[in-house]
DNA sequence: AAGTGGTCTAGACCACATT
DNA sequence: ATGTGGTCTAGACCACTTC
């Protein structure tokens, strides 16, 4: 394990468990270079991870601090999951996660699609429209596109499991990152018959384009979620 | 201007104009190197924050790369905002923001702001209950909780325009960041009446949780968004 | 083997806050 | 004046990709 990764740690440690309460003084970059025997880039590239994880404040001229979080809110920030991808966040909880597949096909992309996978005119994409349930109960309707050239071989089969296991395991694709967009509306009556809700009730809707490592696009989604089971959490520094 | 923040800026300007296109490689960290006559500690540091943007991506062995982005999304990242609040939000883009002030009081916090806000049982609080209206339309509802001792002096007059502003300028305090939940909800009566919507039409619902640079938190707010006039937008990297 | 980005160092100097 | 964290350097060595 990397060094400032060892340091982030143990602190991200002291602080769960409260060897650091929350407004508490952490000792000065200088003594922990002392106490971990390392240099000040490295002590201060743990504790920036700190920072943008929203446990700690620095000033300078002052020191460093943990913010004034109370535990729920450190709990929260410790258990977040951010690009694990629909199956794995949930099997993780200890549920199980079943699809629906509604169509499973190969068009050409839509004037959208095609914008926001920044493909040619006329590329092909894989079309997938799935409705994903937890312990049964349906939570989420997924429309996936994918450029075929980036996901040869896709079959159904990879659709009743995770798609995001597909990418990364068989293809052997790391998946990079993920730009989001959050929206509300009223279900119709396709969206209200799958989820098993009322027309009109609540929706939450997440649009994600996500890269791969090389850059590529490899997916466009769009997510409606029950109001009942969609949270979304971030943490903004300035 | 800080050296990384000029190479920062400088790269990304020629990601916008298109010198450098979609999915092409960069210098390598070398060249910038020579280039910006710079270390090489500043220039991995400038495009850190580039990859942290969502604009570019590195790979070790290989290089740096423009992500494989649409023209669209380019724009959308280089005009995101994040902790600006409503109303520097909303007048930035030419838009007129008007406030109705539906309760301004002191109270004792409750539960849940007394959690949230990491205050101490009995605390008092601002209480403020205001509906939000961009060129004369309400947008949204905000209910807003501010711990009475760290801003004495709070007056109906700053409620009218930006707290933040009165936060910033008048007590003279820096906000470094905010923790957000995002979900949804039907409007009850109390909220369609004052969004101008129907009863049961979608909401969507933000709740903020917003830490000084002391780490001290200064407000916690719930906001309830018309579901035409919500979006949020976030780049998660792995 | 050569070249990429990633980590880490030991230390200089700077900007800012406190005393 | 002292001490904090922030920036930056010049270079060593490592992990990984490509040839």
């Amino acid at each position: 394990m990397k060094k400032y990764e060892e340091i982030y740690t143990d602190i991200k440690g002291k602080i769960i468990n409260g060897d650091y309460t929350a407004t508490e003084q952490l000792p000065f970059e200088k003594d922990l270079c002392e106490a971990y025997n390392t240099s000040k880039m490295t002590v201060k590239r743990a504790l920036d991870l700190l920072v943008d994880e929203g446990l700690i404040i620095k000033r300078r001229g002052s020191g460093t601090f943990v913010k004034d979080l109370s535990q729920k809110e450190i709990q929260r920030i410790t258990n977040s999951a951010q690009l694990d991808g629909f199956t794995a966040n949930h099997s993780n909880n200890g549920h199980k996660v079943t699809s629906k597949i509604l169509a499973f096909e190969v068009i050409q992309a839509d004037d959208i699609v095609q914008d926001k996978l920044n493909l040619k005119p006329g590329s092909f994409v894989y079309n997938i429209h799935r409705v994903r349930c937890v312990d049964g109960k349906p939570a989420i309707i997924e429309k996936t596109a994918i450029p075929i050239e980036r996901a040869p071989g896709l079959e159904r089969k990879h659709l009743e499991a995770s798609l995001y296991d597909y990418i990364k395991d068989e293809l052997g694709l790391t998946i990079q990152s993920a730009h989001r967009r959050i929206t509300v509306k009223k279900a119709d009556e396709d969206e209200a018959r799958h989820l098993e809700v009322d027309v009109n009730d609540p929706i939450g809707v997440t649009e994600q384009i996500t890269y791969l490592d090389t850059g590529d696009t490899i997916e466009f989604g769009v997510t409606k979620h029950r109001a009942d089971s969609f949270v979304s959490e971030t943490i903004v520094n300035n």
